[in-house]
DNA sequence: TAGATTGTTAATCGATTAACAATC
DNA sequence: TAGATTGTTAATCGATTAACAATC
């Protein structure tokens, strides 16, 4: 159970999606599940459901199978922890900003937004993802006095270079990166998650004029 | 050059962030550009570099490095091909629509929205991205008059599940799939680009609820 | 007990990295 | 010519898949 560093990160990006599907099993009413129907489901081999498990101490029965409500809640442990919601800023209210708030704020996921910063004076009051939307230039002061652990970038490429020391000074940890710049190479201690949209779009273009 | 077939689809999901960084470099005025450079930029290995163009025949002069401007336009002509963009429809206006379309209207991405369609009859008549929304219910017509190749769905899971079908049947063949729903699975003809925000928002929990 | 299916070890496959000959 | 750096082949590494013993 939950044994530390034994995960690769190809494993860790497949959690969510055995979540999704959990969550389906178990909204349809399903007591149990084999590792071979659920790699039906995900589009890969039984072999690889059954080591991916196995990376946090398997949760199945030999024999028996999985259960669903079983699988759901432990892989659910893993994604969310115990319930505690990672404290998190939102930095850029643009559209991007404003689609992206929906999904820190379904506390399916995990996360809690405490702030939301732009250097918009026109947005200032709003609200967004039921919080105000304030100054970016009292980040500063806000990060020293409610410590959130986790910023969501949705700012062009160069004010996220300029951000990106800072978010660090602040003591952030983990990044929600939609900007075009790449945190990631530059600051190694931080945990990043990078959403290059533009990037998806143009590899898909690529295979889509390449395809025989 | 483009030899068929040869590249993976890791390396295809660089070529974006090689272009990324090679506008950088032009925007500079830098001339020419080592391997070991381009490494050090993206994070990886001088090998790696040499290798990833190489499946596209090789694009430098051995003893000097590759010409920025040559590479730039070489990665470009692979992904945005030779200037023709592809018609593409948006399915879904609601914000995460609204934030999408910018992107896709980016001609530098190779794409052209010719028609945005929702459900919603508040919408009707709107514009976005510089094409008026559409009711969904005139989908067929428009495919079969305009033949779109791409679509972005930008729907609730649902919606997309009820739509997969249809999709196939009205000539696309490729989607950037915003929707919870995983196409890929059910239908392999497709080119699909998978976009799932819940999913790579959850990873990054984990990730940063256990590191050590 | 026999059948089913996991947990786990071993084999395969593919991607990354290293090495080096070619050549500017 | 010597130094630099590519193109390309070979070695390594890690992830996926296969096989099978354990056990329900």
């Amino acid at each position: 159970m939950s044994v530390q560093g034994k995960a690769s990160l190809p494993v860790i990006k497949r959690l969510p999606k055995y979540y999704r599907y959990l969550a389906n099993l178990s909204a349809e009413g399903r007591d149990k599940v084999s590792s071979s129907e659920l790699a039906h489901m995900m589009g890969t081999t039984a072999s690889q459901v059954r080591q991916d498990f196995n990376c946090f101490g398997g949760f199945g029965q030999q024999g028996i199978g999985y259960k669903v409500e079983v699988l759901r809640t432990e892989i659910g442990k893993l994604l969310f922890g115990d319930g505690e919601l990672l404290p998190t800023v939102l930095i850029g209210a643009g559209r991007l900003g404003s689609a992206v708030s929906s999904f820190i704020c379904r506390d399916a996921n995990g996360y809690r937004l405490i702030g939301v910063f732009d250097i918009d004076p026109a947005l200032m009051g709003r609200e967004m993802g039921g919080v105000p939307i304030q100054p970016l230039e009292d980040l500063a002061a806000f990060c020293a006095e409610h410590q959130p652990q986790v910023a969501v970038l949705c700012v062009p490429r160069q004010s996220a270079i300029d951000l990106a020391g800072d978010l660090v000074k602040y003591g952030f940890t983990g990044v929600w990166n939609f900007s075009h710049y790449d945190l990631s190479v530059e600051y190694p201690g931080l945990t990043v998650e990078n959403v290059h949209l533009g990037d998806s779009l143009m590899s898909l273009g690529y295979r889509l004029r390449n395809k025989e």
